[in-house]
DNA sequence: ACCTGAACACCGTTCAAGT
DNA sequence: ACCTGAACACCGTTCAAGT
């Protein structure tokens, strides 16, 4: 066993990443600097640059460790449909938390578990892959826009958050129900468009047991 | 009519407008600095600012230039449905030139025409105005979405661009076709769920009690 | 191997002096 | 009224010298 050569890490990465989510509790993500992060973790700037090549990469760091936690729903968790939604819940939830954070521009593994997990509750439900793609393509979309509007919303500017705003206030529901409402529609649109309910036929129907 | 006193202005605030533009053409209307403006004018940074009080200011100004070639489809354009796709792929077509550029957090009169459209034909349609409300949060939650993934898709990255080009290979279809397809299904889950022809047949309806 | 001060090439914006 | 250089308070990151 050799003898270990040079300083010892004063910081690791997960500390690095706890200081930034710490912080985009309170600020967007993309406006915590590198300054204000080495402040959190009272150490000198340049510090962090020996365990994170760069601002962006730190980015991806901190998005993955929040995507972490979401959960792909087992087929035992319920229906295909009730999986999707306990996936979009758990993923905005996760993300609420920490501003500015997105499921964009994201490029790491979680991302990449998350899209097979969708990909593969739509192929349980009878989807073509054809058809799997293009469903996850459009509530892909749909998500991205919730969590802009959810950005929004805690900015409390710009017209989703007007609009939310409305709605709660004609009709009591509160911003996560409508956003349930809307979620539900995407799908119902989908189911509508696409999959084995559209081309049914009696023979091709999977039975259970 | 009195004299004009002082300096005649050298600049207009649509020169402005449209040396924004022109930059956001290549790069993202976020990254453009004063200072990179000032050169597009060939004038010093500061001249900007007796015409721009910021550059927030200059953002929504931006903004609210794109969105006035945005028309919104009188009742003779056809369904209540085409014209809402009508619209949609309007807004998306002129954001599209420009990087960068979002509905979102554009604090304008555009905006609010805008909204007020979609409310009008959401209305005309037979919805309610609190389902109206309802609906055109979730169209424009998507709607945010798709300008999302469409500057993703310019840059070449994330995974909303992935699932796109997977489609795109998969089915032969466009970007464009599967924003139409996202679109589509989205106004036919509001339809399913709202509106006038879900409360027009009531023998469908179990009531309990 | 890891640390870090200094420096570089940028920002947006304020201010004051100019015409 | 409008113009604009200088300055201020920031950025992210490179580099080289330190242990």
């Amino acid at each position: 066993m050799p003898a270990k050569r040079g300083r010892p890490p004063s910081l690791t990465e997960e500390q690095i990443v706890e200081a930034a989510l710490r912080l985009a509790r309170s600020v967007r993500l993309e406006s915590i600097s590198m300054r204000s992060l080495a402040g959190e973790l009272g150490v000198p700037v340049m510090t962090i640059y020996n365990y994170v090549p760069n601002k962006e990469a730190l980015h991806d760091l901190v998005a993955s460790a929040v995507l972490r936690d979401v959960r792909v729903p087992t087929p035992e968790e319920g229906t295909w449909e009730e999986r999707l939604k306990q996936l979009e819940r758990d993923a905005r939830s996760a993300l609420a938390d920490f501003r500015g954070l997105s499921l964009d521009r994201v490029d790491s593994t979680e991302s990449a578990r998350l899209a097979e997990g969708v990909m593969s509750i739509l192929a349980s439900a009878g989807f073509t892959s054809t058809e799997a793609s293009l469903a996850f393509a459009t509530m892909f979309t749909f998500m991205i826009g919730q969590i802009d509007v959810d950005v929004e919303i805690a900015e409390k500017g710009g017209p989703a958050a007007a609009a939310v705003q409305n709605v709660s206030q004609v009709t009591d529901m509160t911003p996560d129900e409508i956003y349930e409402f809307g979620f539900d529609a995407v799908i119902e649109g989908l189911k509508a468009r696409l999959g084995p309910r559209s081309r049914r036929t009696p023979t091709t129907r999977t039975r259970r047991r």
